[in-house]
DNA sequence: CAGCGCTTCTGAAACGATCTACTAAATCGT
DNA sequence: ACGATTTAGTAGATCGTTTCAGAAGCGCTG
């Protein structure tokens, strides 16, 4: 049971400089047709699978994958409606750079949170073990420490929040949520509830730490209470952002004693999971209770979410091409939002 | 503007041993707690971001990451609702064992087709350039070369398909075929067109070639023939397993002129495009025309759709274990699937 | 006090490629 | 035919770790 060639043993074997082998793979302009084929022809029967990609990588600085960050839970990727769009759009200028993607787990990352050095190591492992030549970090605080840890290792970031010095693909959050505000005040909600995502895990709590925040639901939220005036909001952490913590939130509204006519989400996925749970109370969205997200999802249209729509996969692509294309020399892109009005938005009763 | 600092860089910082930095990231028991702290302290304050990655899996042979391969295209991990929640299924099991996930670009390969040398190595190329643990293989057929590459690599491989080799997860997917066509044949439909996708592009042909067929179209082509009984069958090569493909089908079927009774698709994808497009044709399925599909994805539920349930994120999470939880030892695992009827199977008119 | 087992730490050899700078041979223009 | 350029290929250093065998120091025991 041999084991495996190397590129050296296949040099040795051709009668060349490991140099030419090299070439023969990476550089077919370097050599004559003749050397390369023949080459190649030797590797294949020898069994030599091509360059180990960790050797290749140590040397050359390249690794071929750009790397997506996960600060809650991998599964996030693939369960979560806007950040599957999100991922598309990458996926889709990844494949054309020809560039696998790596989905990265760092940990979860309190910013009021003092932490162990064993602890912050954990929370970066992940990213410390991955070879990558870019990473895009959405919903991931700018003071986490997997964003030192990259700049650390020369790894460019893009992100989807004004950060310290990297490029980033943004949404006019505050701007969208304070047109979205406006639009329930001119409905005349006077009292309404103002539901985040936030890093506070466990029970919705009514005081969502502004430390514990996404810059972008910071945003939203003042935004909210821009466009909604002198109206008495109230704002709720609703922990992950997952419909079942929309749901969990939605009981706690229909627990209130001075029950609000207006719950906004600072997302689709937050307010879709609201939307569930009234409905299954017997209050219809729209007549009992006006509800509005964020983003525009695909689940929004069919389910007359009223919400903010914003170019999801467009800013997956921009964030791809902002790590790929060298030509890309933007190092801030806004992207437009626009207003979508539908059923889940009545006049106050 | 001083290069980063590396492991040796700091080891003589310390005036310790390369081997003692190593050993305080990564393996703590071997280093007096006092010495670990002193080291890791410097190392923060030279700015150094741990060990290098593709330095250390070179030299360790392990990467902290899995693969899954995408022959086809890599947004599909995203679109496609059976592969995104394979892949949530995986994701957790990758999470759970602190792996990372390498999401795969290797290029469509067709069987029956001769390529060059360049081509193939083109083909296999995202493959070539990762350094994995492991990789899963969904819809890649048997033949292609990634596999062998990865085979050569000592990368450990676990599919959906019986392979050479290769531990699997499988559903019956030829027997439940056959329920599912039975089912279709006491409803009296003895007119009917499968649909499969395939590796053929392009136009719907009235035959696909067995060749590029994947393993699991295949057999439930078969087993819904032999389910079918002596009915007439007309099997359709629908392309990529997209809606789209699925719509341009039916188009298609619609324009037959012995229109059959019954359409039966090997994946609910398909059939859901098929649904789409039969109704915007005024075509009620169910009462119109029969239409079938295989997967019970999250949409055929709402969509009425009759299908075949196979535990699609189990199926993900067992994909994972194989390859990352040593304890499981199973080499083939088949798990249960379950005819669903829904309301797009009904008598034939 | 020799001998033993522990813990803590080190030296040097890999791991498998790619890069830079260079040479020798072939081709070119005139 | 002769220097200038291009092409094909090579030598040797280098990328930054981890691993393995073993050394040094230390407290014990018999």
């Amino acid at each position: 049971m041999s084991s495996r060639p190397s590129l050296k043993a296949v040099a040795v074997a051709a009668g060349v400089s490991p140099a030419s082998v090299s070439n023969a793979y990476n550089r077919p302009e370097q050599l004559s047709a003749a050397a390369r084929e023949r080459i190649l022809d030797l590797a294949a029967q020898m069994g030599y699978a091509g360059p180990h990609p960790s050797a290749s990588s140590l040397r050359s600085r390249h690794s071929g994958s750009i790397g997506m960050l996960f600060a809650q839970d991998l599964t996030y990727a693939f369960d979560d409606p806007y950040c599957t769009v999100l991922m598309g759009g990458l996926a889709e200028i990844a494949m054309e750079a020809g560039a696998n993607l790596l989905l990265l787990q760092v940990g979860p990352h309190v910013v009021s949170q003092a932490y162990s050095r064993d602890e912050e190591l954990r929370l970066v492992q992940g990213a410390r073990r991955a070879a990558l030549d870019g990473a895009v970090a959405d919903g991931v605080h700018p003071a986490h420490p997997v964003l030192r840890v990259l700049a650390e290792r020369d790894v460019p970031v893009v992100s989807t929040a004004v950060g310290t010095g990297e490029r980033c693909v943004l949404i006019d959050d505050r701007g969208s949520a304070v047109e979205l505000g406006r639009h329930l005040r001119s409905l005349g909600h006077r009292r309404v509830v103002v539901v985040t995502d936030s890093m506070d895990e466990g029970d919705p709590s009514l005081a969502p730490a502004d430390t514990h925040l996404f810059p972008y639901a910071r945003l939203r939220v003042d935004g909210l209470r821009e466009g909604l005036g002198g109206a008495e909001v109230t704002v709720v952490s609703a922990g992950s952002n997952t419909q079942a913590s929309g749901r969990r939130v939605a009981d706690l509204v229909l627990a209130m004693t001075a029950r609000p006519t207006a719950v906004a989400a600072t997302s689709d996925t937050l307010a879709l999971g609201l939307l569930q749970r009234f409905r299954e109370a017997g209050l219809e969205p729209g007549t009992g209770i006006s509800v509005t997200g964020f983003d525009d999802v695909q689940q929004a249209g069919p389910a007359g979410l009223t919400t903010v729509r914003q170019p999801v996969r467009e800013k997956g692509r921009t964030l791809g091409r902002m790590l790929l294309d060298p030509s890309f020399t933007e190092t801030r892109v806004t992207l437009a939002t626009e207003l979508i009005i539908r059923t889940s938005t009545a006049p106050a009763p």
